[in-house]
DNA sequence: CGATTAACCGAACAGTGTTAGGTTAACCCA
DNA sequence: TGGGTTAACCTAACACTGTTCGGTTAATCG
């Protein structure tokens, strides 16, 4: 195919289209080919639109962390944490399977260190010292990412045999799956209130 | 080669050096045939002895999981959480580069789901209802995964031209790097102990 | 109208996990 | 002691992966 009358890629299309391969396949799921493939392209072709598949990731992580919201923190600081928790897990628990490659280097990404750099100014202003509010902000982005990453919703069998018998207080353990989504997020509102109770 | 006299391979030796692998060069740093040049042998031969790479990476992540102490519960749940987080975060954080993988699906494995067990009849025996046990496990487990995940360790720059300017409060973040494993850990106790108190 | 640029393709490279089939040494039993 | 079986390793290959190079054609601009 030589070039054709109107463009077939663009930035917005590649990240569009990898983003609901990685929803509907998993983060291995995705490749150069496949993605090329349901575009209607071949794969090289992608490279004159996007650097490389790592950077085409990050462009993708950015766009989901640019719907955190950190807006809360004008009512007062720990309304600020709650909100900003809760629509952080939001964002990551729509797409669940970018999460693993978000964890890696989240304070490189701009989308971030925007939100990161409110939310310090904002726990500072409050009266905690520097230290503090970085180790707040630590805090709360192990939670959020600890709930949205090792959820309950993969990981556990629906197969009673497989802990009757040897998981004496596990013996229920085989319903998990089925109020996964539901117990996730409660989960994370324990330790989300928890935490910000107990600071 | 032929067969030879004393095997140059076990499946303790496959594991033993392909964790220090992971340690050395990262979890993308290990193939097979990298693993197998080690061992002195060619990459077909671990089939032998492993039956996937995941596999293998499972056999590695439970041998690192069964240092992890439940032994805290004797003396009261508080105090068994504390513990445990604790183990928990230092078996992780001696083999960082691991966890991404040991975060997909922490409930399969035997030596997790012996310590949940512990730990769940623990909290129920202290007079937490079963649905609550279950999500102050889960909380906690986000508060060890989160710290040892997405650590403040990597991320940052070490640049002042990163931050000033662009990012008023983070204006100090260059210095992250220097104090990152401190800071880490300072943070965990800080999110691990605002957790429990606020229980 | 001519030159340049943009968009896509085909083929290739080095690397990945994994398997099939072959070779030889060690072991067991008669 | 000899013969058969098994275990441990090998070579070669398959189907992938991300990425690059050079080529071809259409759109665009001076």
């Amino acid at each position: 195919m030589p070039r054709p009358s109107t463009p077939l890629l663009s930035p917005d299309r590649i990240r569009s289209v990898a983003l609901a391969i990685i929803d509907r396949d998993g983060l291995d799921g995705l490749s150069m080919r496949k993605l090329a493939a349901e575009l209607g392209v071949q794969a090289a072709s992608l490279y004159g639109h996007v650097r490389t598949k790592d950077q085409l990731l990050n462009d993708v992580a950015s766009s989901i962390l640019s719907s955190v919201d950190v807006s809360g923190f004008s009512v007062d600081w720990r309304e600020g944490l709650l909100r900003c928790a809760r629509s952080y897990r939001a964002a990551l628990s729509s797409h669940p399977n970018i999460v693993p490659f978000l964890a890696y280097g989240p304070a490189g990404r701009d989308e971030s260190l925007q939100r990161l750099d409110i939310l310090h100014g904002a726990l500072v202003d409050a009266g905690w010292s520097r230290r503090e509010a970085t180790m707040i902000a630590a805090g709360l982005m192990y939670i959020v990412f600890g709930s949205a990453l090792s959820s309950f919703s993969s990981g556990f069998s629906s197969d009673p045999a497989d802990y009757t018998g040897r998981y004496p207080h596990l013996d229920r353990a085989h319903l998990l799956p089925g109020v996964a989504r539901e117990l996730d997020r409660d989960s994370f509102e324990l330790a989300l209130a928890a935490f910000v109770r107990g600071l």
